[in-house]
DNA sequence: TTGTTATATGAATAGTTGTTCACATGTTTA
DNA sequence: TAAACATGTGAACAACTATTCATATAACAA
């Protein structure tokens, strides 16, 4: 027996018209893709605190894993992350680094996550 | 030798009224918790599809895995992520099950998330 | 210069996650 | 009833990711 099972498209397209319909009013791949990575970056609540705690002031490095309360380690890796994304941008002065904000839609779109959370 | 180094703590804190400050300002651990499980959900292109899918129109699994062009199987799995989510709700007409947003905010997200992408 | 401090980073590791595969469930149709 | 079909789901696997550890870098202080 060469063969127990026949090979076969394992979905049948029930609602072509809708189908069709809906593939033309789709954003294009690449542009979902980089929905989707920015969202990732959201979804860490270690980034998500560090980005809330820029929401009012610049802070270093140092004041950030104080407040969070994780390695510094961990933190500026987090925020390498951050910066690649855009999301905060830092000045130096001496030795210390101060991070803040890069992105006026973090709070937006934080404020419309709260409203999802509270409603459910 | 017991040990070489001295354990200390390796982070002073510098800006300690901007860190109290601070730490009185953000939203309870709870909080950002669910925050970045809700971004979890949405850092996934694939359940950002099936999301942008239901934008419109309601759709049944083969639909959108057709659609999408990805296993039933796999469509199916994250369907029940959104499901716990509470982003979609689904109707079942005999066999077929009906899929369709269950959430007013993840369109002003991702419209808040693209304006992100635009600009950089 | 030497030591100290603030930050960055590569490697390793443990934990998480998305997909696939095989199969179960439930519904319809012949 | 048996076959066909739409969907759901557990297990396994591969890929990814967050943290830790050790150490590097760079600026300052003594």
């Amino acid at each position: 027996m060469i063969k127990e099972k026949v090979v076969k498209c394992e979905c049948t397209i029930i609602h072509n018209d809708i189908v069709e319909k809906t593939r033309k009013e789709m954003p294009k791949d690449e542009t979902l893709y980089d929905l989707a990575e920015i969202f990732k970056i959201f979804g860490d609540s270690t980034r998500i605190k560090i980005l809330y705690s820029l929401f009012k002031n610049e802070m270093c490095v140092c004041d950030i894993s104080a407040l969070i309360g994780t390695t510094q380690s961990a933190i500026s890796h987090q925020l390498r992350l951050l910066k690649q994304a855009k999301l905060v941008k830092y000045r130096k002065d001496g030795k210390i680094v101060y991070y803040s904000l890069d992105d006026s839609h973090v709070k937006s779109i934080f404020n419309e996550g709260l409203r999802h959370i509270e409603e459910n």
